[in-house]
DNA sequence: CTGAATCCCTGCCGATACTG
DNA sequence: CAGTATCGGCAGGGATTCAG
């Protein structure tokens, strides 16, 4: 019962949140959204869905991402449980970075944004490819 | 093959897109995500999952929306390949919304972020109710 | 090594007014 | 009815600096 999987086209049906007439912080698709919101922040969970990590090493991963923002995200996502910080004593101080099971969670949900942007990019494809054999000579 | 069922965690596997290591248009989440961006986009997709509508019976649907946003949005989504308009001739200008085949898609995705929606703020109410509960006294 | 604090700049979104 | 034009406030995010 906590998993139906439903095909069906806007299978949201009598939980009230599915009709709210302005943007509300209850409604589950908004709090997903405000967990993977903000630039960076799909990145990073792409980084731990592949396995715990360090505060540096997720910097090498992604290099161009700045101190500032690596930690705004890792609160964020920390708020949002999908992110657990394990300290571990000792000198010098590590940390590590993991996914809680809320986090592994999201797999499926990136999946599913993967899988429509990649339909969505390959239709263009064929846009511009009908454009550019088109029967124009 | 378009519609491989990955239950595995991080089933994108050996697509250059799922290796950046910089938040860039072309990949595929980026491309969903950008879709979907910003206030009210959401809204404004479950209200044409439901049926095509008139610009006024969004304007009704969601009366806080205000103008440009919604036309903000709505040439996003036009952009995105989400939503189709129709302008019909005569008078009054009559100019109706709706889904694209690519724009039903999006069903799944809003699903997904629902799902985990759903489970997030379950947990977060048990984790809440097992604290106020919780063996203190 | 692991962050938090500050500064500044940019882009979003809401309100209002106006057009075909 | 179906939008566009303009402006202002505010939050997001990048660079740099400082701290435990």
């Amino acid at each position: 019962m906590t998993h139906r999987t439903v095909g069906h086209p806007a299978g949201l049906p009598d939980d009230p949140r599915a009709n709210v007439t302005v943007p509300t912080p209850e409604c589950p698709v908004e709090i997903t959204l405000a967990a993977l919101h903000g630039r960076w922040t799909t990145l990073v969970v792409r980084e731990l869905l592949r396995g715990d990590r360090s505060y540096s090493e997720l910097r090498t991963a992604l290099p161009m991402l700045s101190d500032k923002v690596l930690s705004d995200r890792l609160a964020q996502l920390g708020e949002a449980g999908v992110v657990e910080r394990d300290r571990r004593p000792g000198w010098p101080p590590r940390v590590r970075y993991a996914l809680t099971p809320s986090g592994h969670g999201l797999g499926p949900v990136l999946q599913a944004l993967w899988d429509w942007g990649t339909e969505a990019s390959a239709r263009d494809s064929v846009a511009e490819n009908s454009h550019a054999t088109s029967p124009l000579r």
